[in-house]
DNA sequence: CATGAATGAGAATTCATTCAT
DNA sequence: GATGAATGAATTCTCATTCAT
């Protein structure tokens, strides 16, 4: 793997692991195994490290897609798929609020982060309109508009109470879903 | 007002402007036109200014249920209720989450922000029970559960795309509740 | 006892428990019963009552030698004579080693430290010549001077040991000293 | 020299001068001409240089005695040999009791002083062994705990007066030692 | 007179960033 | 290119001193 790539992957497993503040650019060498200056040959600064991670989220959020054997109508629903995915899409959105929360230019992060996450939804709608061609592209949108918010409702639940997803809790919300998914 | 809760108020407004690490010492001295010195006059240390803070959320939202109406059967669910009190709840939540993320090296906050959740949750479940003495405990404890979660996704979207809650999404969230409601 | 006294004697107390830099105004404050502010009143400032402790303990010294019944030539020679005295002296010491030691202004102290030093020593040979009108002086002098030499050395290595004086070093104190008068 | 042994050195002059506690790491760093932050690359933080001085102290006083020629019986005795060594004492003497009393609450320090004591008197304790194998170690140790308490206590007098040994001193407290030797 | 709230300078420590080697 | 020593600004917290009440 190339330098650059490199030390955003030692920035990420830094970050999930100790949260955006307490990833120091020291700490984010040692995990790469290069020194903390030759970070600043690749990135401008500790901000343009961010930029390039919450950019990635996009890129791989939208491979793995790719990877994914499309849903079968007739299987049960599962939003949460594999749980390797769920793992990561948790680390992602974890991720994503504390960058958030932390940036020191605010909107230059807000802002950022709005159109991954509207990059990722479009490209999700696009896929499921490829998949159901008759289906009203507002029902889609909406659809996974409340899938959506369930899973980040999930996801802040499990950062709160520190708990992963079980399987109970799992049935009970692909219920809901399948629910939803009918009523509409 | 007094000192107190001048110096809790503002660092309650530095933490939601800025997020948990950048509210500093001088800044909320600085937010409540006061000394940084004065701050340990009222406050051991930052942490118990946290604890405080967090305290409050709990207090502030009790005192809010105790004045609102209790809901009527018969009117169309609201969840949003006012706007001011959602806007408050944003904020709570936003504050919660943060808190919580930079709880990650720190067990103290983590039990903290859980306390703080599951006092209000108890407390909410109390009053739905004391509505609908008839209703089984697990379904107002699962139907508050999804509610939580859809306005934590809410709260999560709005944060990330850094708007308030429009007329058309409330409509629909609260749609969605209210079947939920009656699925059950 | 007027406020003045009050407050050295509480200043005392803090600086011999904890020491030079340990012992703020307002534990100082805290041990005299009064305000913080009220100290600014009877003295300009930290250092002004450093002076006056040290001017203090002349005059206290003084006044113990006073009290005390003169020595007896046939008694066996006792230089911590009664432990309360040593006690006294060693608290005495140790604040002057912290003082000169700690203070900002070096030099003030240090000359101030030396001349208190120095009008004892002048009391205590005035004291001697009274008993023993026909003794040179410089041989009184060059006594007490060792003297002084090993209790210093005595109450240095009692800090240092962080043990009090036993029996048996007394005793050995004493021969030496006593051999040393008779030597001379 | 080197950047450890330089802050080292910088540390302890600033901690003759201006004793411990006015010794503040900005100070050290002015002395040593490096910045505050380069301190802590070498140390882990202040008590670890305070650490290290007292360690030093040992390992400086050991080697000193190493070097100089066994004293000759048949010499006169001085106990100050050269200025040199005297002066650095005098200076590791004062450190020592300038760490003890800041030790008043730090029990760390205070068995950090002792046991630098400790190994001092042991070493010295065998090297007289070694010179003198007939002679009961129980009277070394005492001759030596004498010329401690006179050493000690001539330090503390100079410290008091502000004065360096002079030549009249010198022989007086040399002659004493002497007598006690040859008394026991 | 007396209080204690308020101030602000200064202490230890951390860390993003630069730059000589 | 690569290193890591060096910098200095920023952070939390303490405390002598002042001043309105």
């Amino acid at each position: 793997m190339n330098r650059h790539d490199l030390i955003l992957r030692a920035a990420r497993a830094c970050m999930i692991e100790k949260g955006f503040h307490n990833a120091s650019i020291k700490n984010i060498a040692a995990c790469a195994n290069v020194s903390a200056g030759l970070i600043y040959r690749y990135f401008e600064n500790k901000d343009s490290i961010i930029e390039a991670l919450v950019k990635n989220i996009v890129h791989n959020m939208k491979s793995h897609m790719d990877d994914k054997p499309q849903h079968d109508e007739n299987q049960p629903l599962d939003i949460f798929q594999t749980s390797d995915f769920f793992a990561d899409l948790q680390d992602n959105i974890f991720m994503l609020m504390d960058i958030a929360s932390a940036a020191t230019r605010n909107t230059r992060y807000k802002k950022l982060v709005a159109e991954t996450h509207n990059a990722l939804q479009d490209d999700i709608v696009r896929r499921e309109k490829q998949q159901h061609p008759a289906m009203d592209e507002s029902i889609i949108r909406t659809r996974h508009y409340v899938t959506t918010l369930l899973l980040d409702g999930v996801i802040v639940q499990c950062g709160r109470k520190g708990y992963a997803v079980d399987d109970e809790l799992r049935q009970m919300i692909n219920a809901i879903v399948d629910t939803l998914v009918h009523v509409k």
